[in-house]
DNA sequence: TTAGCTGCAAAAGATTTGCGACTGT
DNA sequence: ACAGTCGCAAATCTTTTGCAGCTAA
């Protein structure tokens, strides 16, 4: 993760300020566990800042996502999670129980690079998600739909 | 994509219902464009089935998904797309105008097989997107921030 | 026949917005 | 100083749900 120096040098490279909010939003995405919902972040940057709106959290995230330091998962539940970027590994959704877990996949290294090289895009994030059945919830399914 | 006769085996074997509604709703996701809203793809269904109903859209859309025919992107303007399931490409989405292209990458091609020999997960879809600025985007922006 | 689906309309949630006050730079 | 940002509360929008009546298998 950046350090809270490096944060406020990308924000205003970015064109935006650094606020004491933004500052304690980008910390309790990591600090709320693995892949947090917005009301978990929210929680968490209470802790560190007692009169943070939920809004306020709603605008940064949208910010941090923007500009390339967190990404949204869109979950099966219906809830948005956000995750910390970390290159070069794909989460494993549960469709069943929610589970996710984090794969190391040496294929996507390069993807960044090879994107940027054979396109005009510019890459700021990624969001890399398998669906599935995680192993304890794929024993309990019988053609595809599961048992109860 | 599937032959409507295919859709329904798929269907059946999962252990669901072969319903006109899911037929029409699958149909629809291909013909009403790139990568459709709920609302465009309820909207393409009604041409084939004038009485279906946006709840039936949405829980159609769960099922599809669910069993690994169809993904879900989140939108950066709120909105949550749908997309048939095509392996080998990852999806470039500009942060500003929302414009989406495909990208093929080879690296993700032996993606599934890699995940199910070494996890335990079983792997229904996929979700590989990538956040940005397109090449007409990118040229608007001055130190991130774009100018209007 | 009957478990599973559908459509409806209402409910529940999630996310955004308008605005006056405040604050990084 | 002042454009950008905050917090609040209301508004908006998306998605889900309960249920009575259908329908695929």
């Amino acid at each position: 993760m950046k350090t809270r120096t490096d944060l406020a040098s990308t924000l205003r490279q970015n064109g935006y300020r650094a606020t004491p909010q933004r500052l304690a939003i980008y910390d309790a995405i990591w600090s709320a566990g693995d892949h947090p919902t917005v009301a978990e972040i929210h929680e968490a940057a209470l802790e560190r800042d007692p009169t943070i709106s939920l809004a306020t959290v709603y605008k940064a995230l949208r910010l941090l996502t923007d500009i390339g330091l967190t990404r949204e998962i869109a979950f099966r539940d219906g809830s948005t999670r956000y995750d910390p970027v970390v290159d070069g590994h794909i989460n494993l959704v549960c469709n069943k129980c929610g589970k996710i877990e984090d794969f190391d996949f040496k294929g996507v290294s390069g993807l960044k690079s090879e994107i940027e090289n054979r396109s005009k895009f510019l890459v700021l994030g990624q969001s890399l998600e398998v669906y599935g059945y995680c192993s304890k919830c794929k024993s309990g399914i019988v053609g595809g739909k599961q048992e109860i």
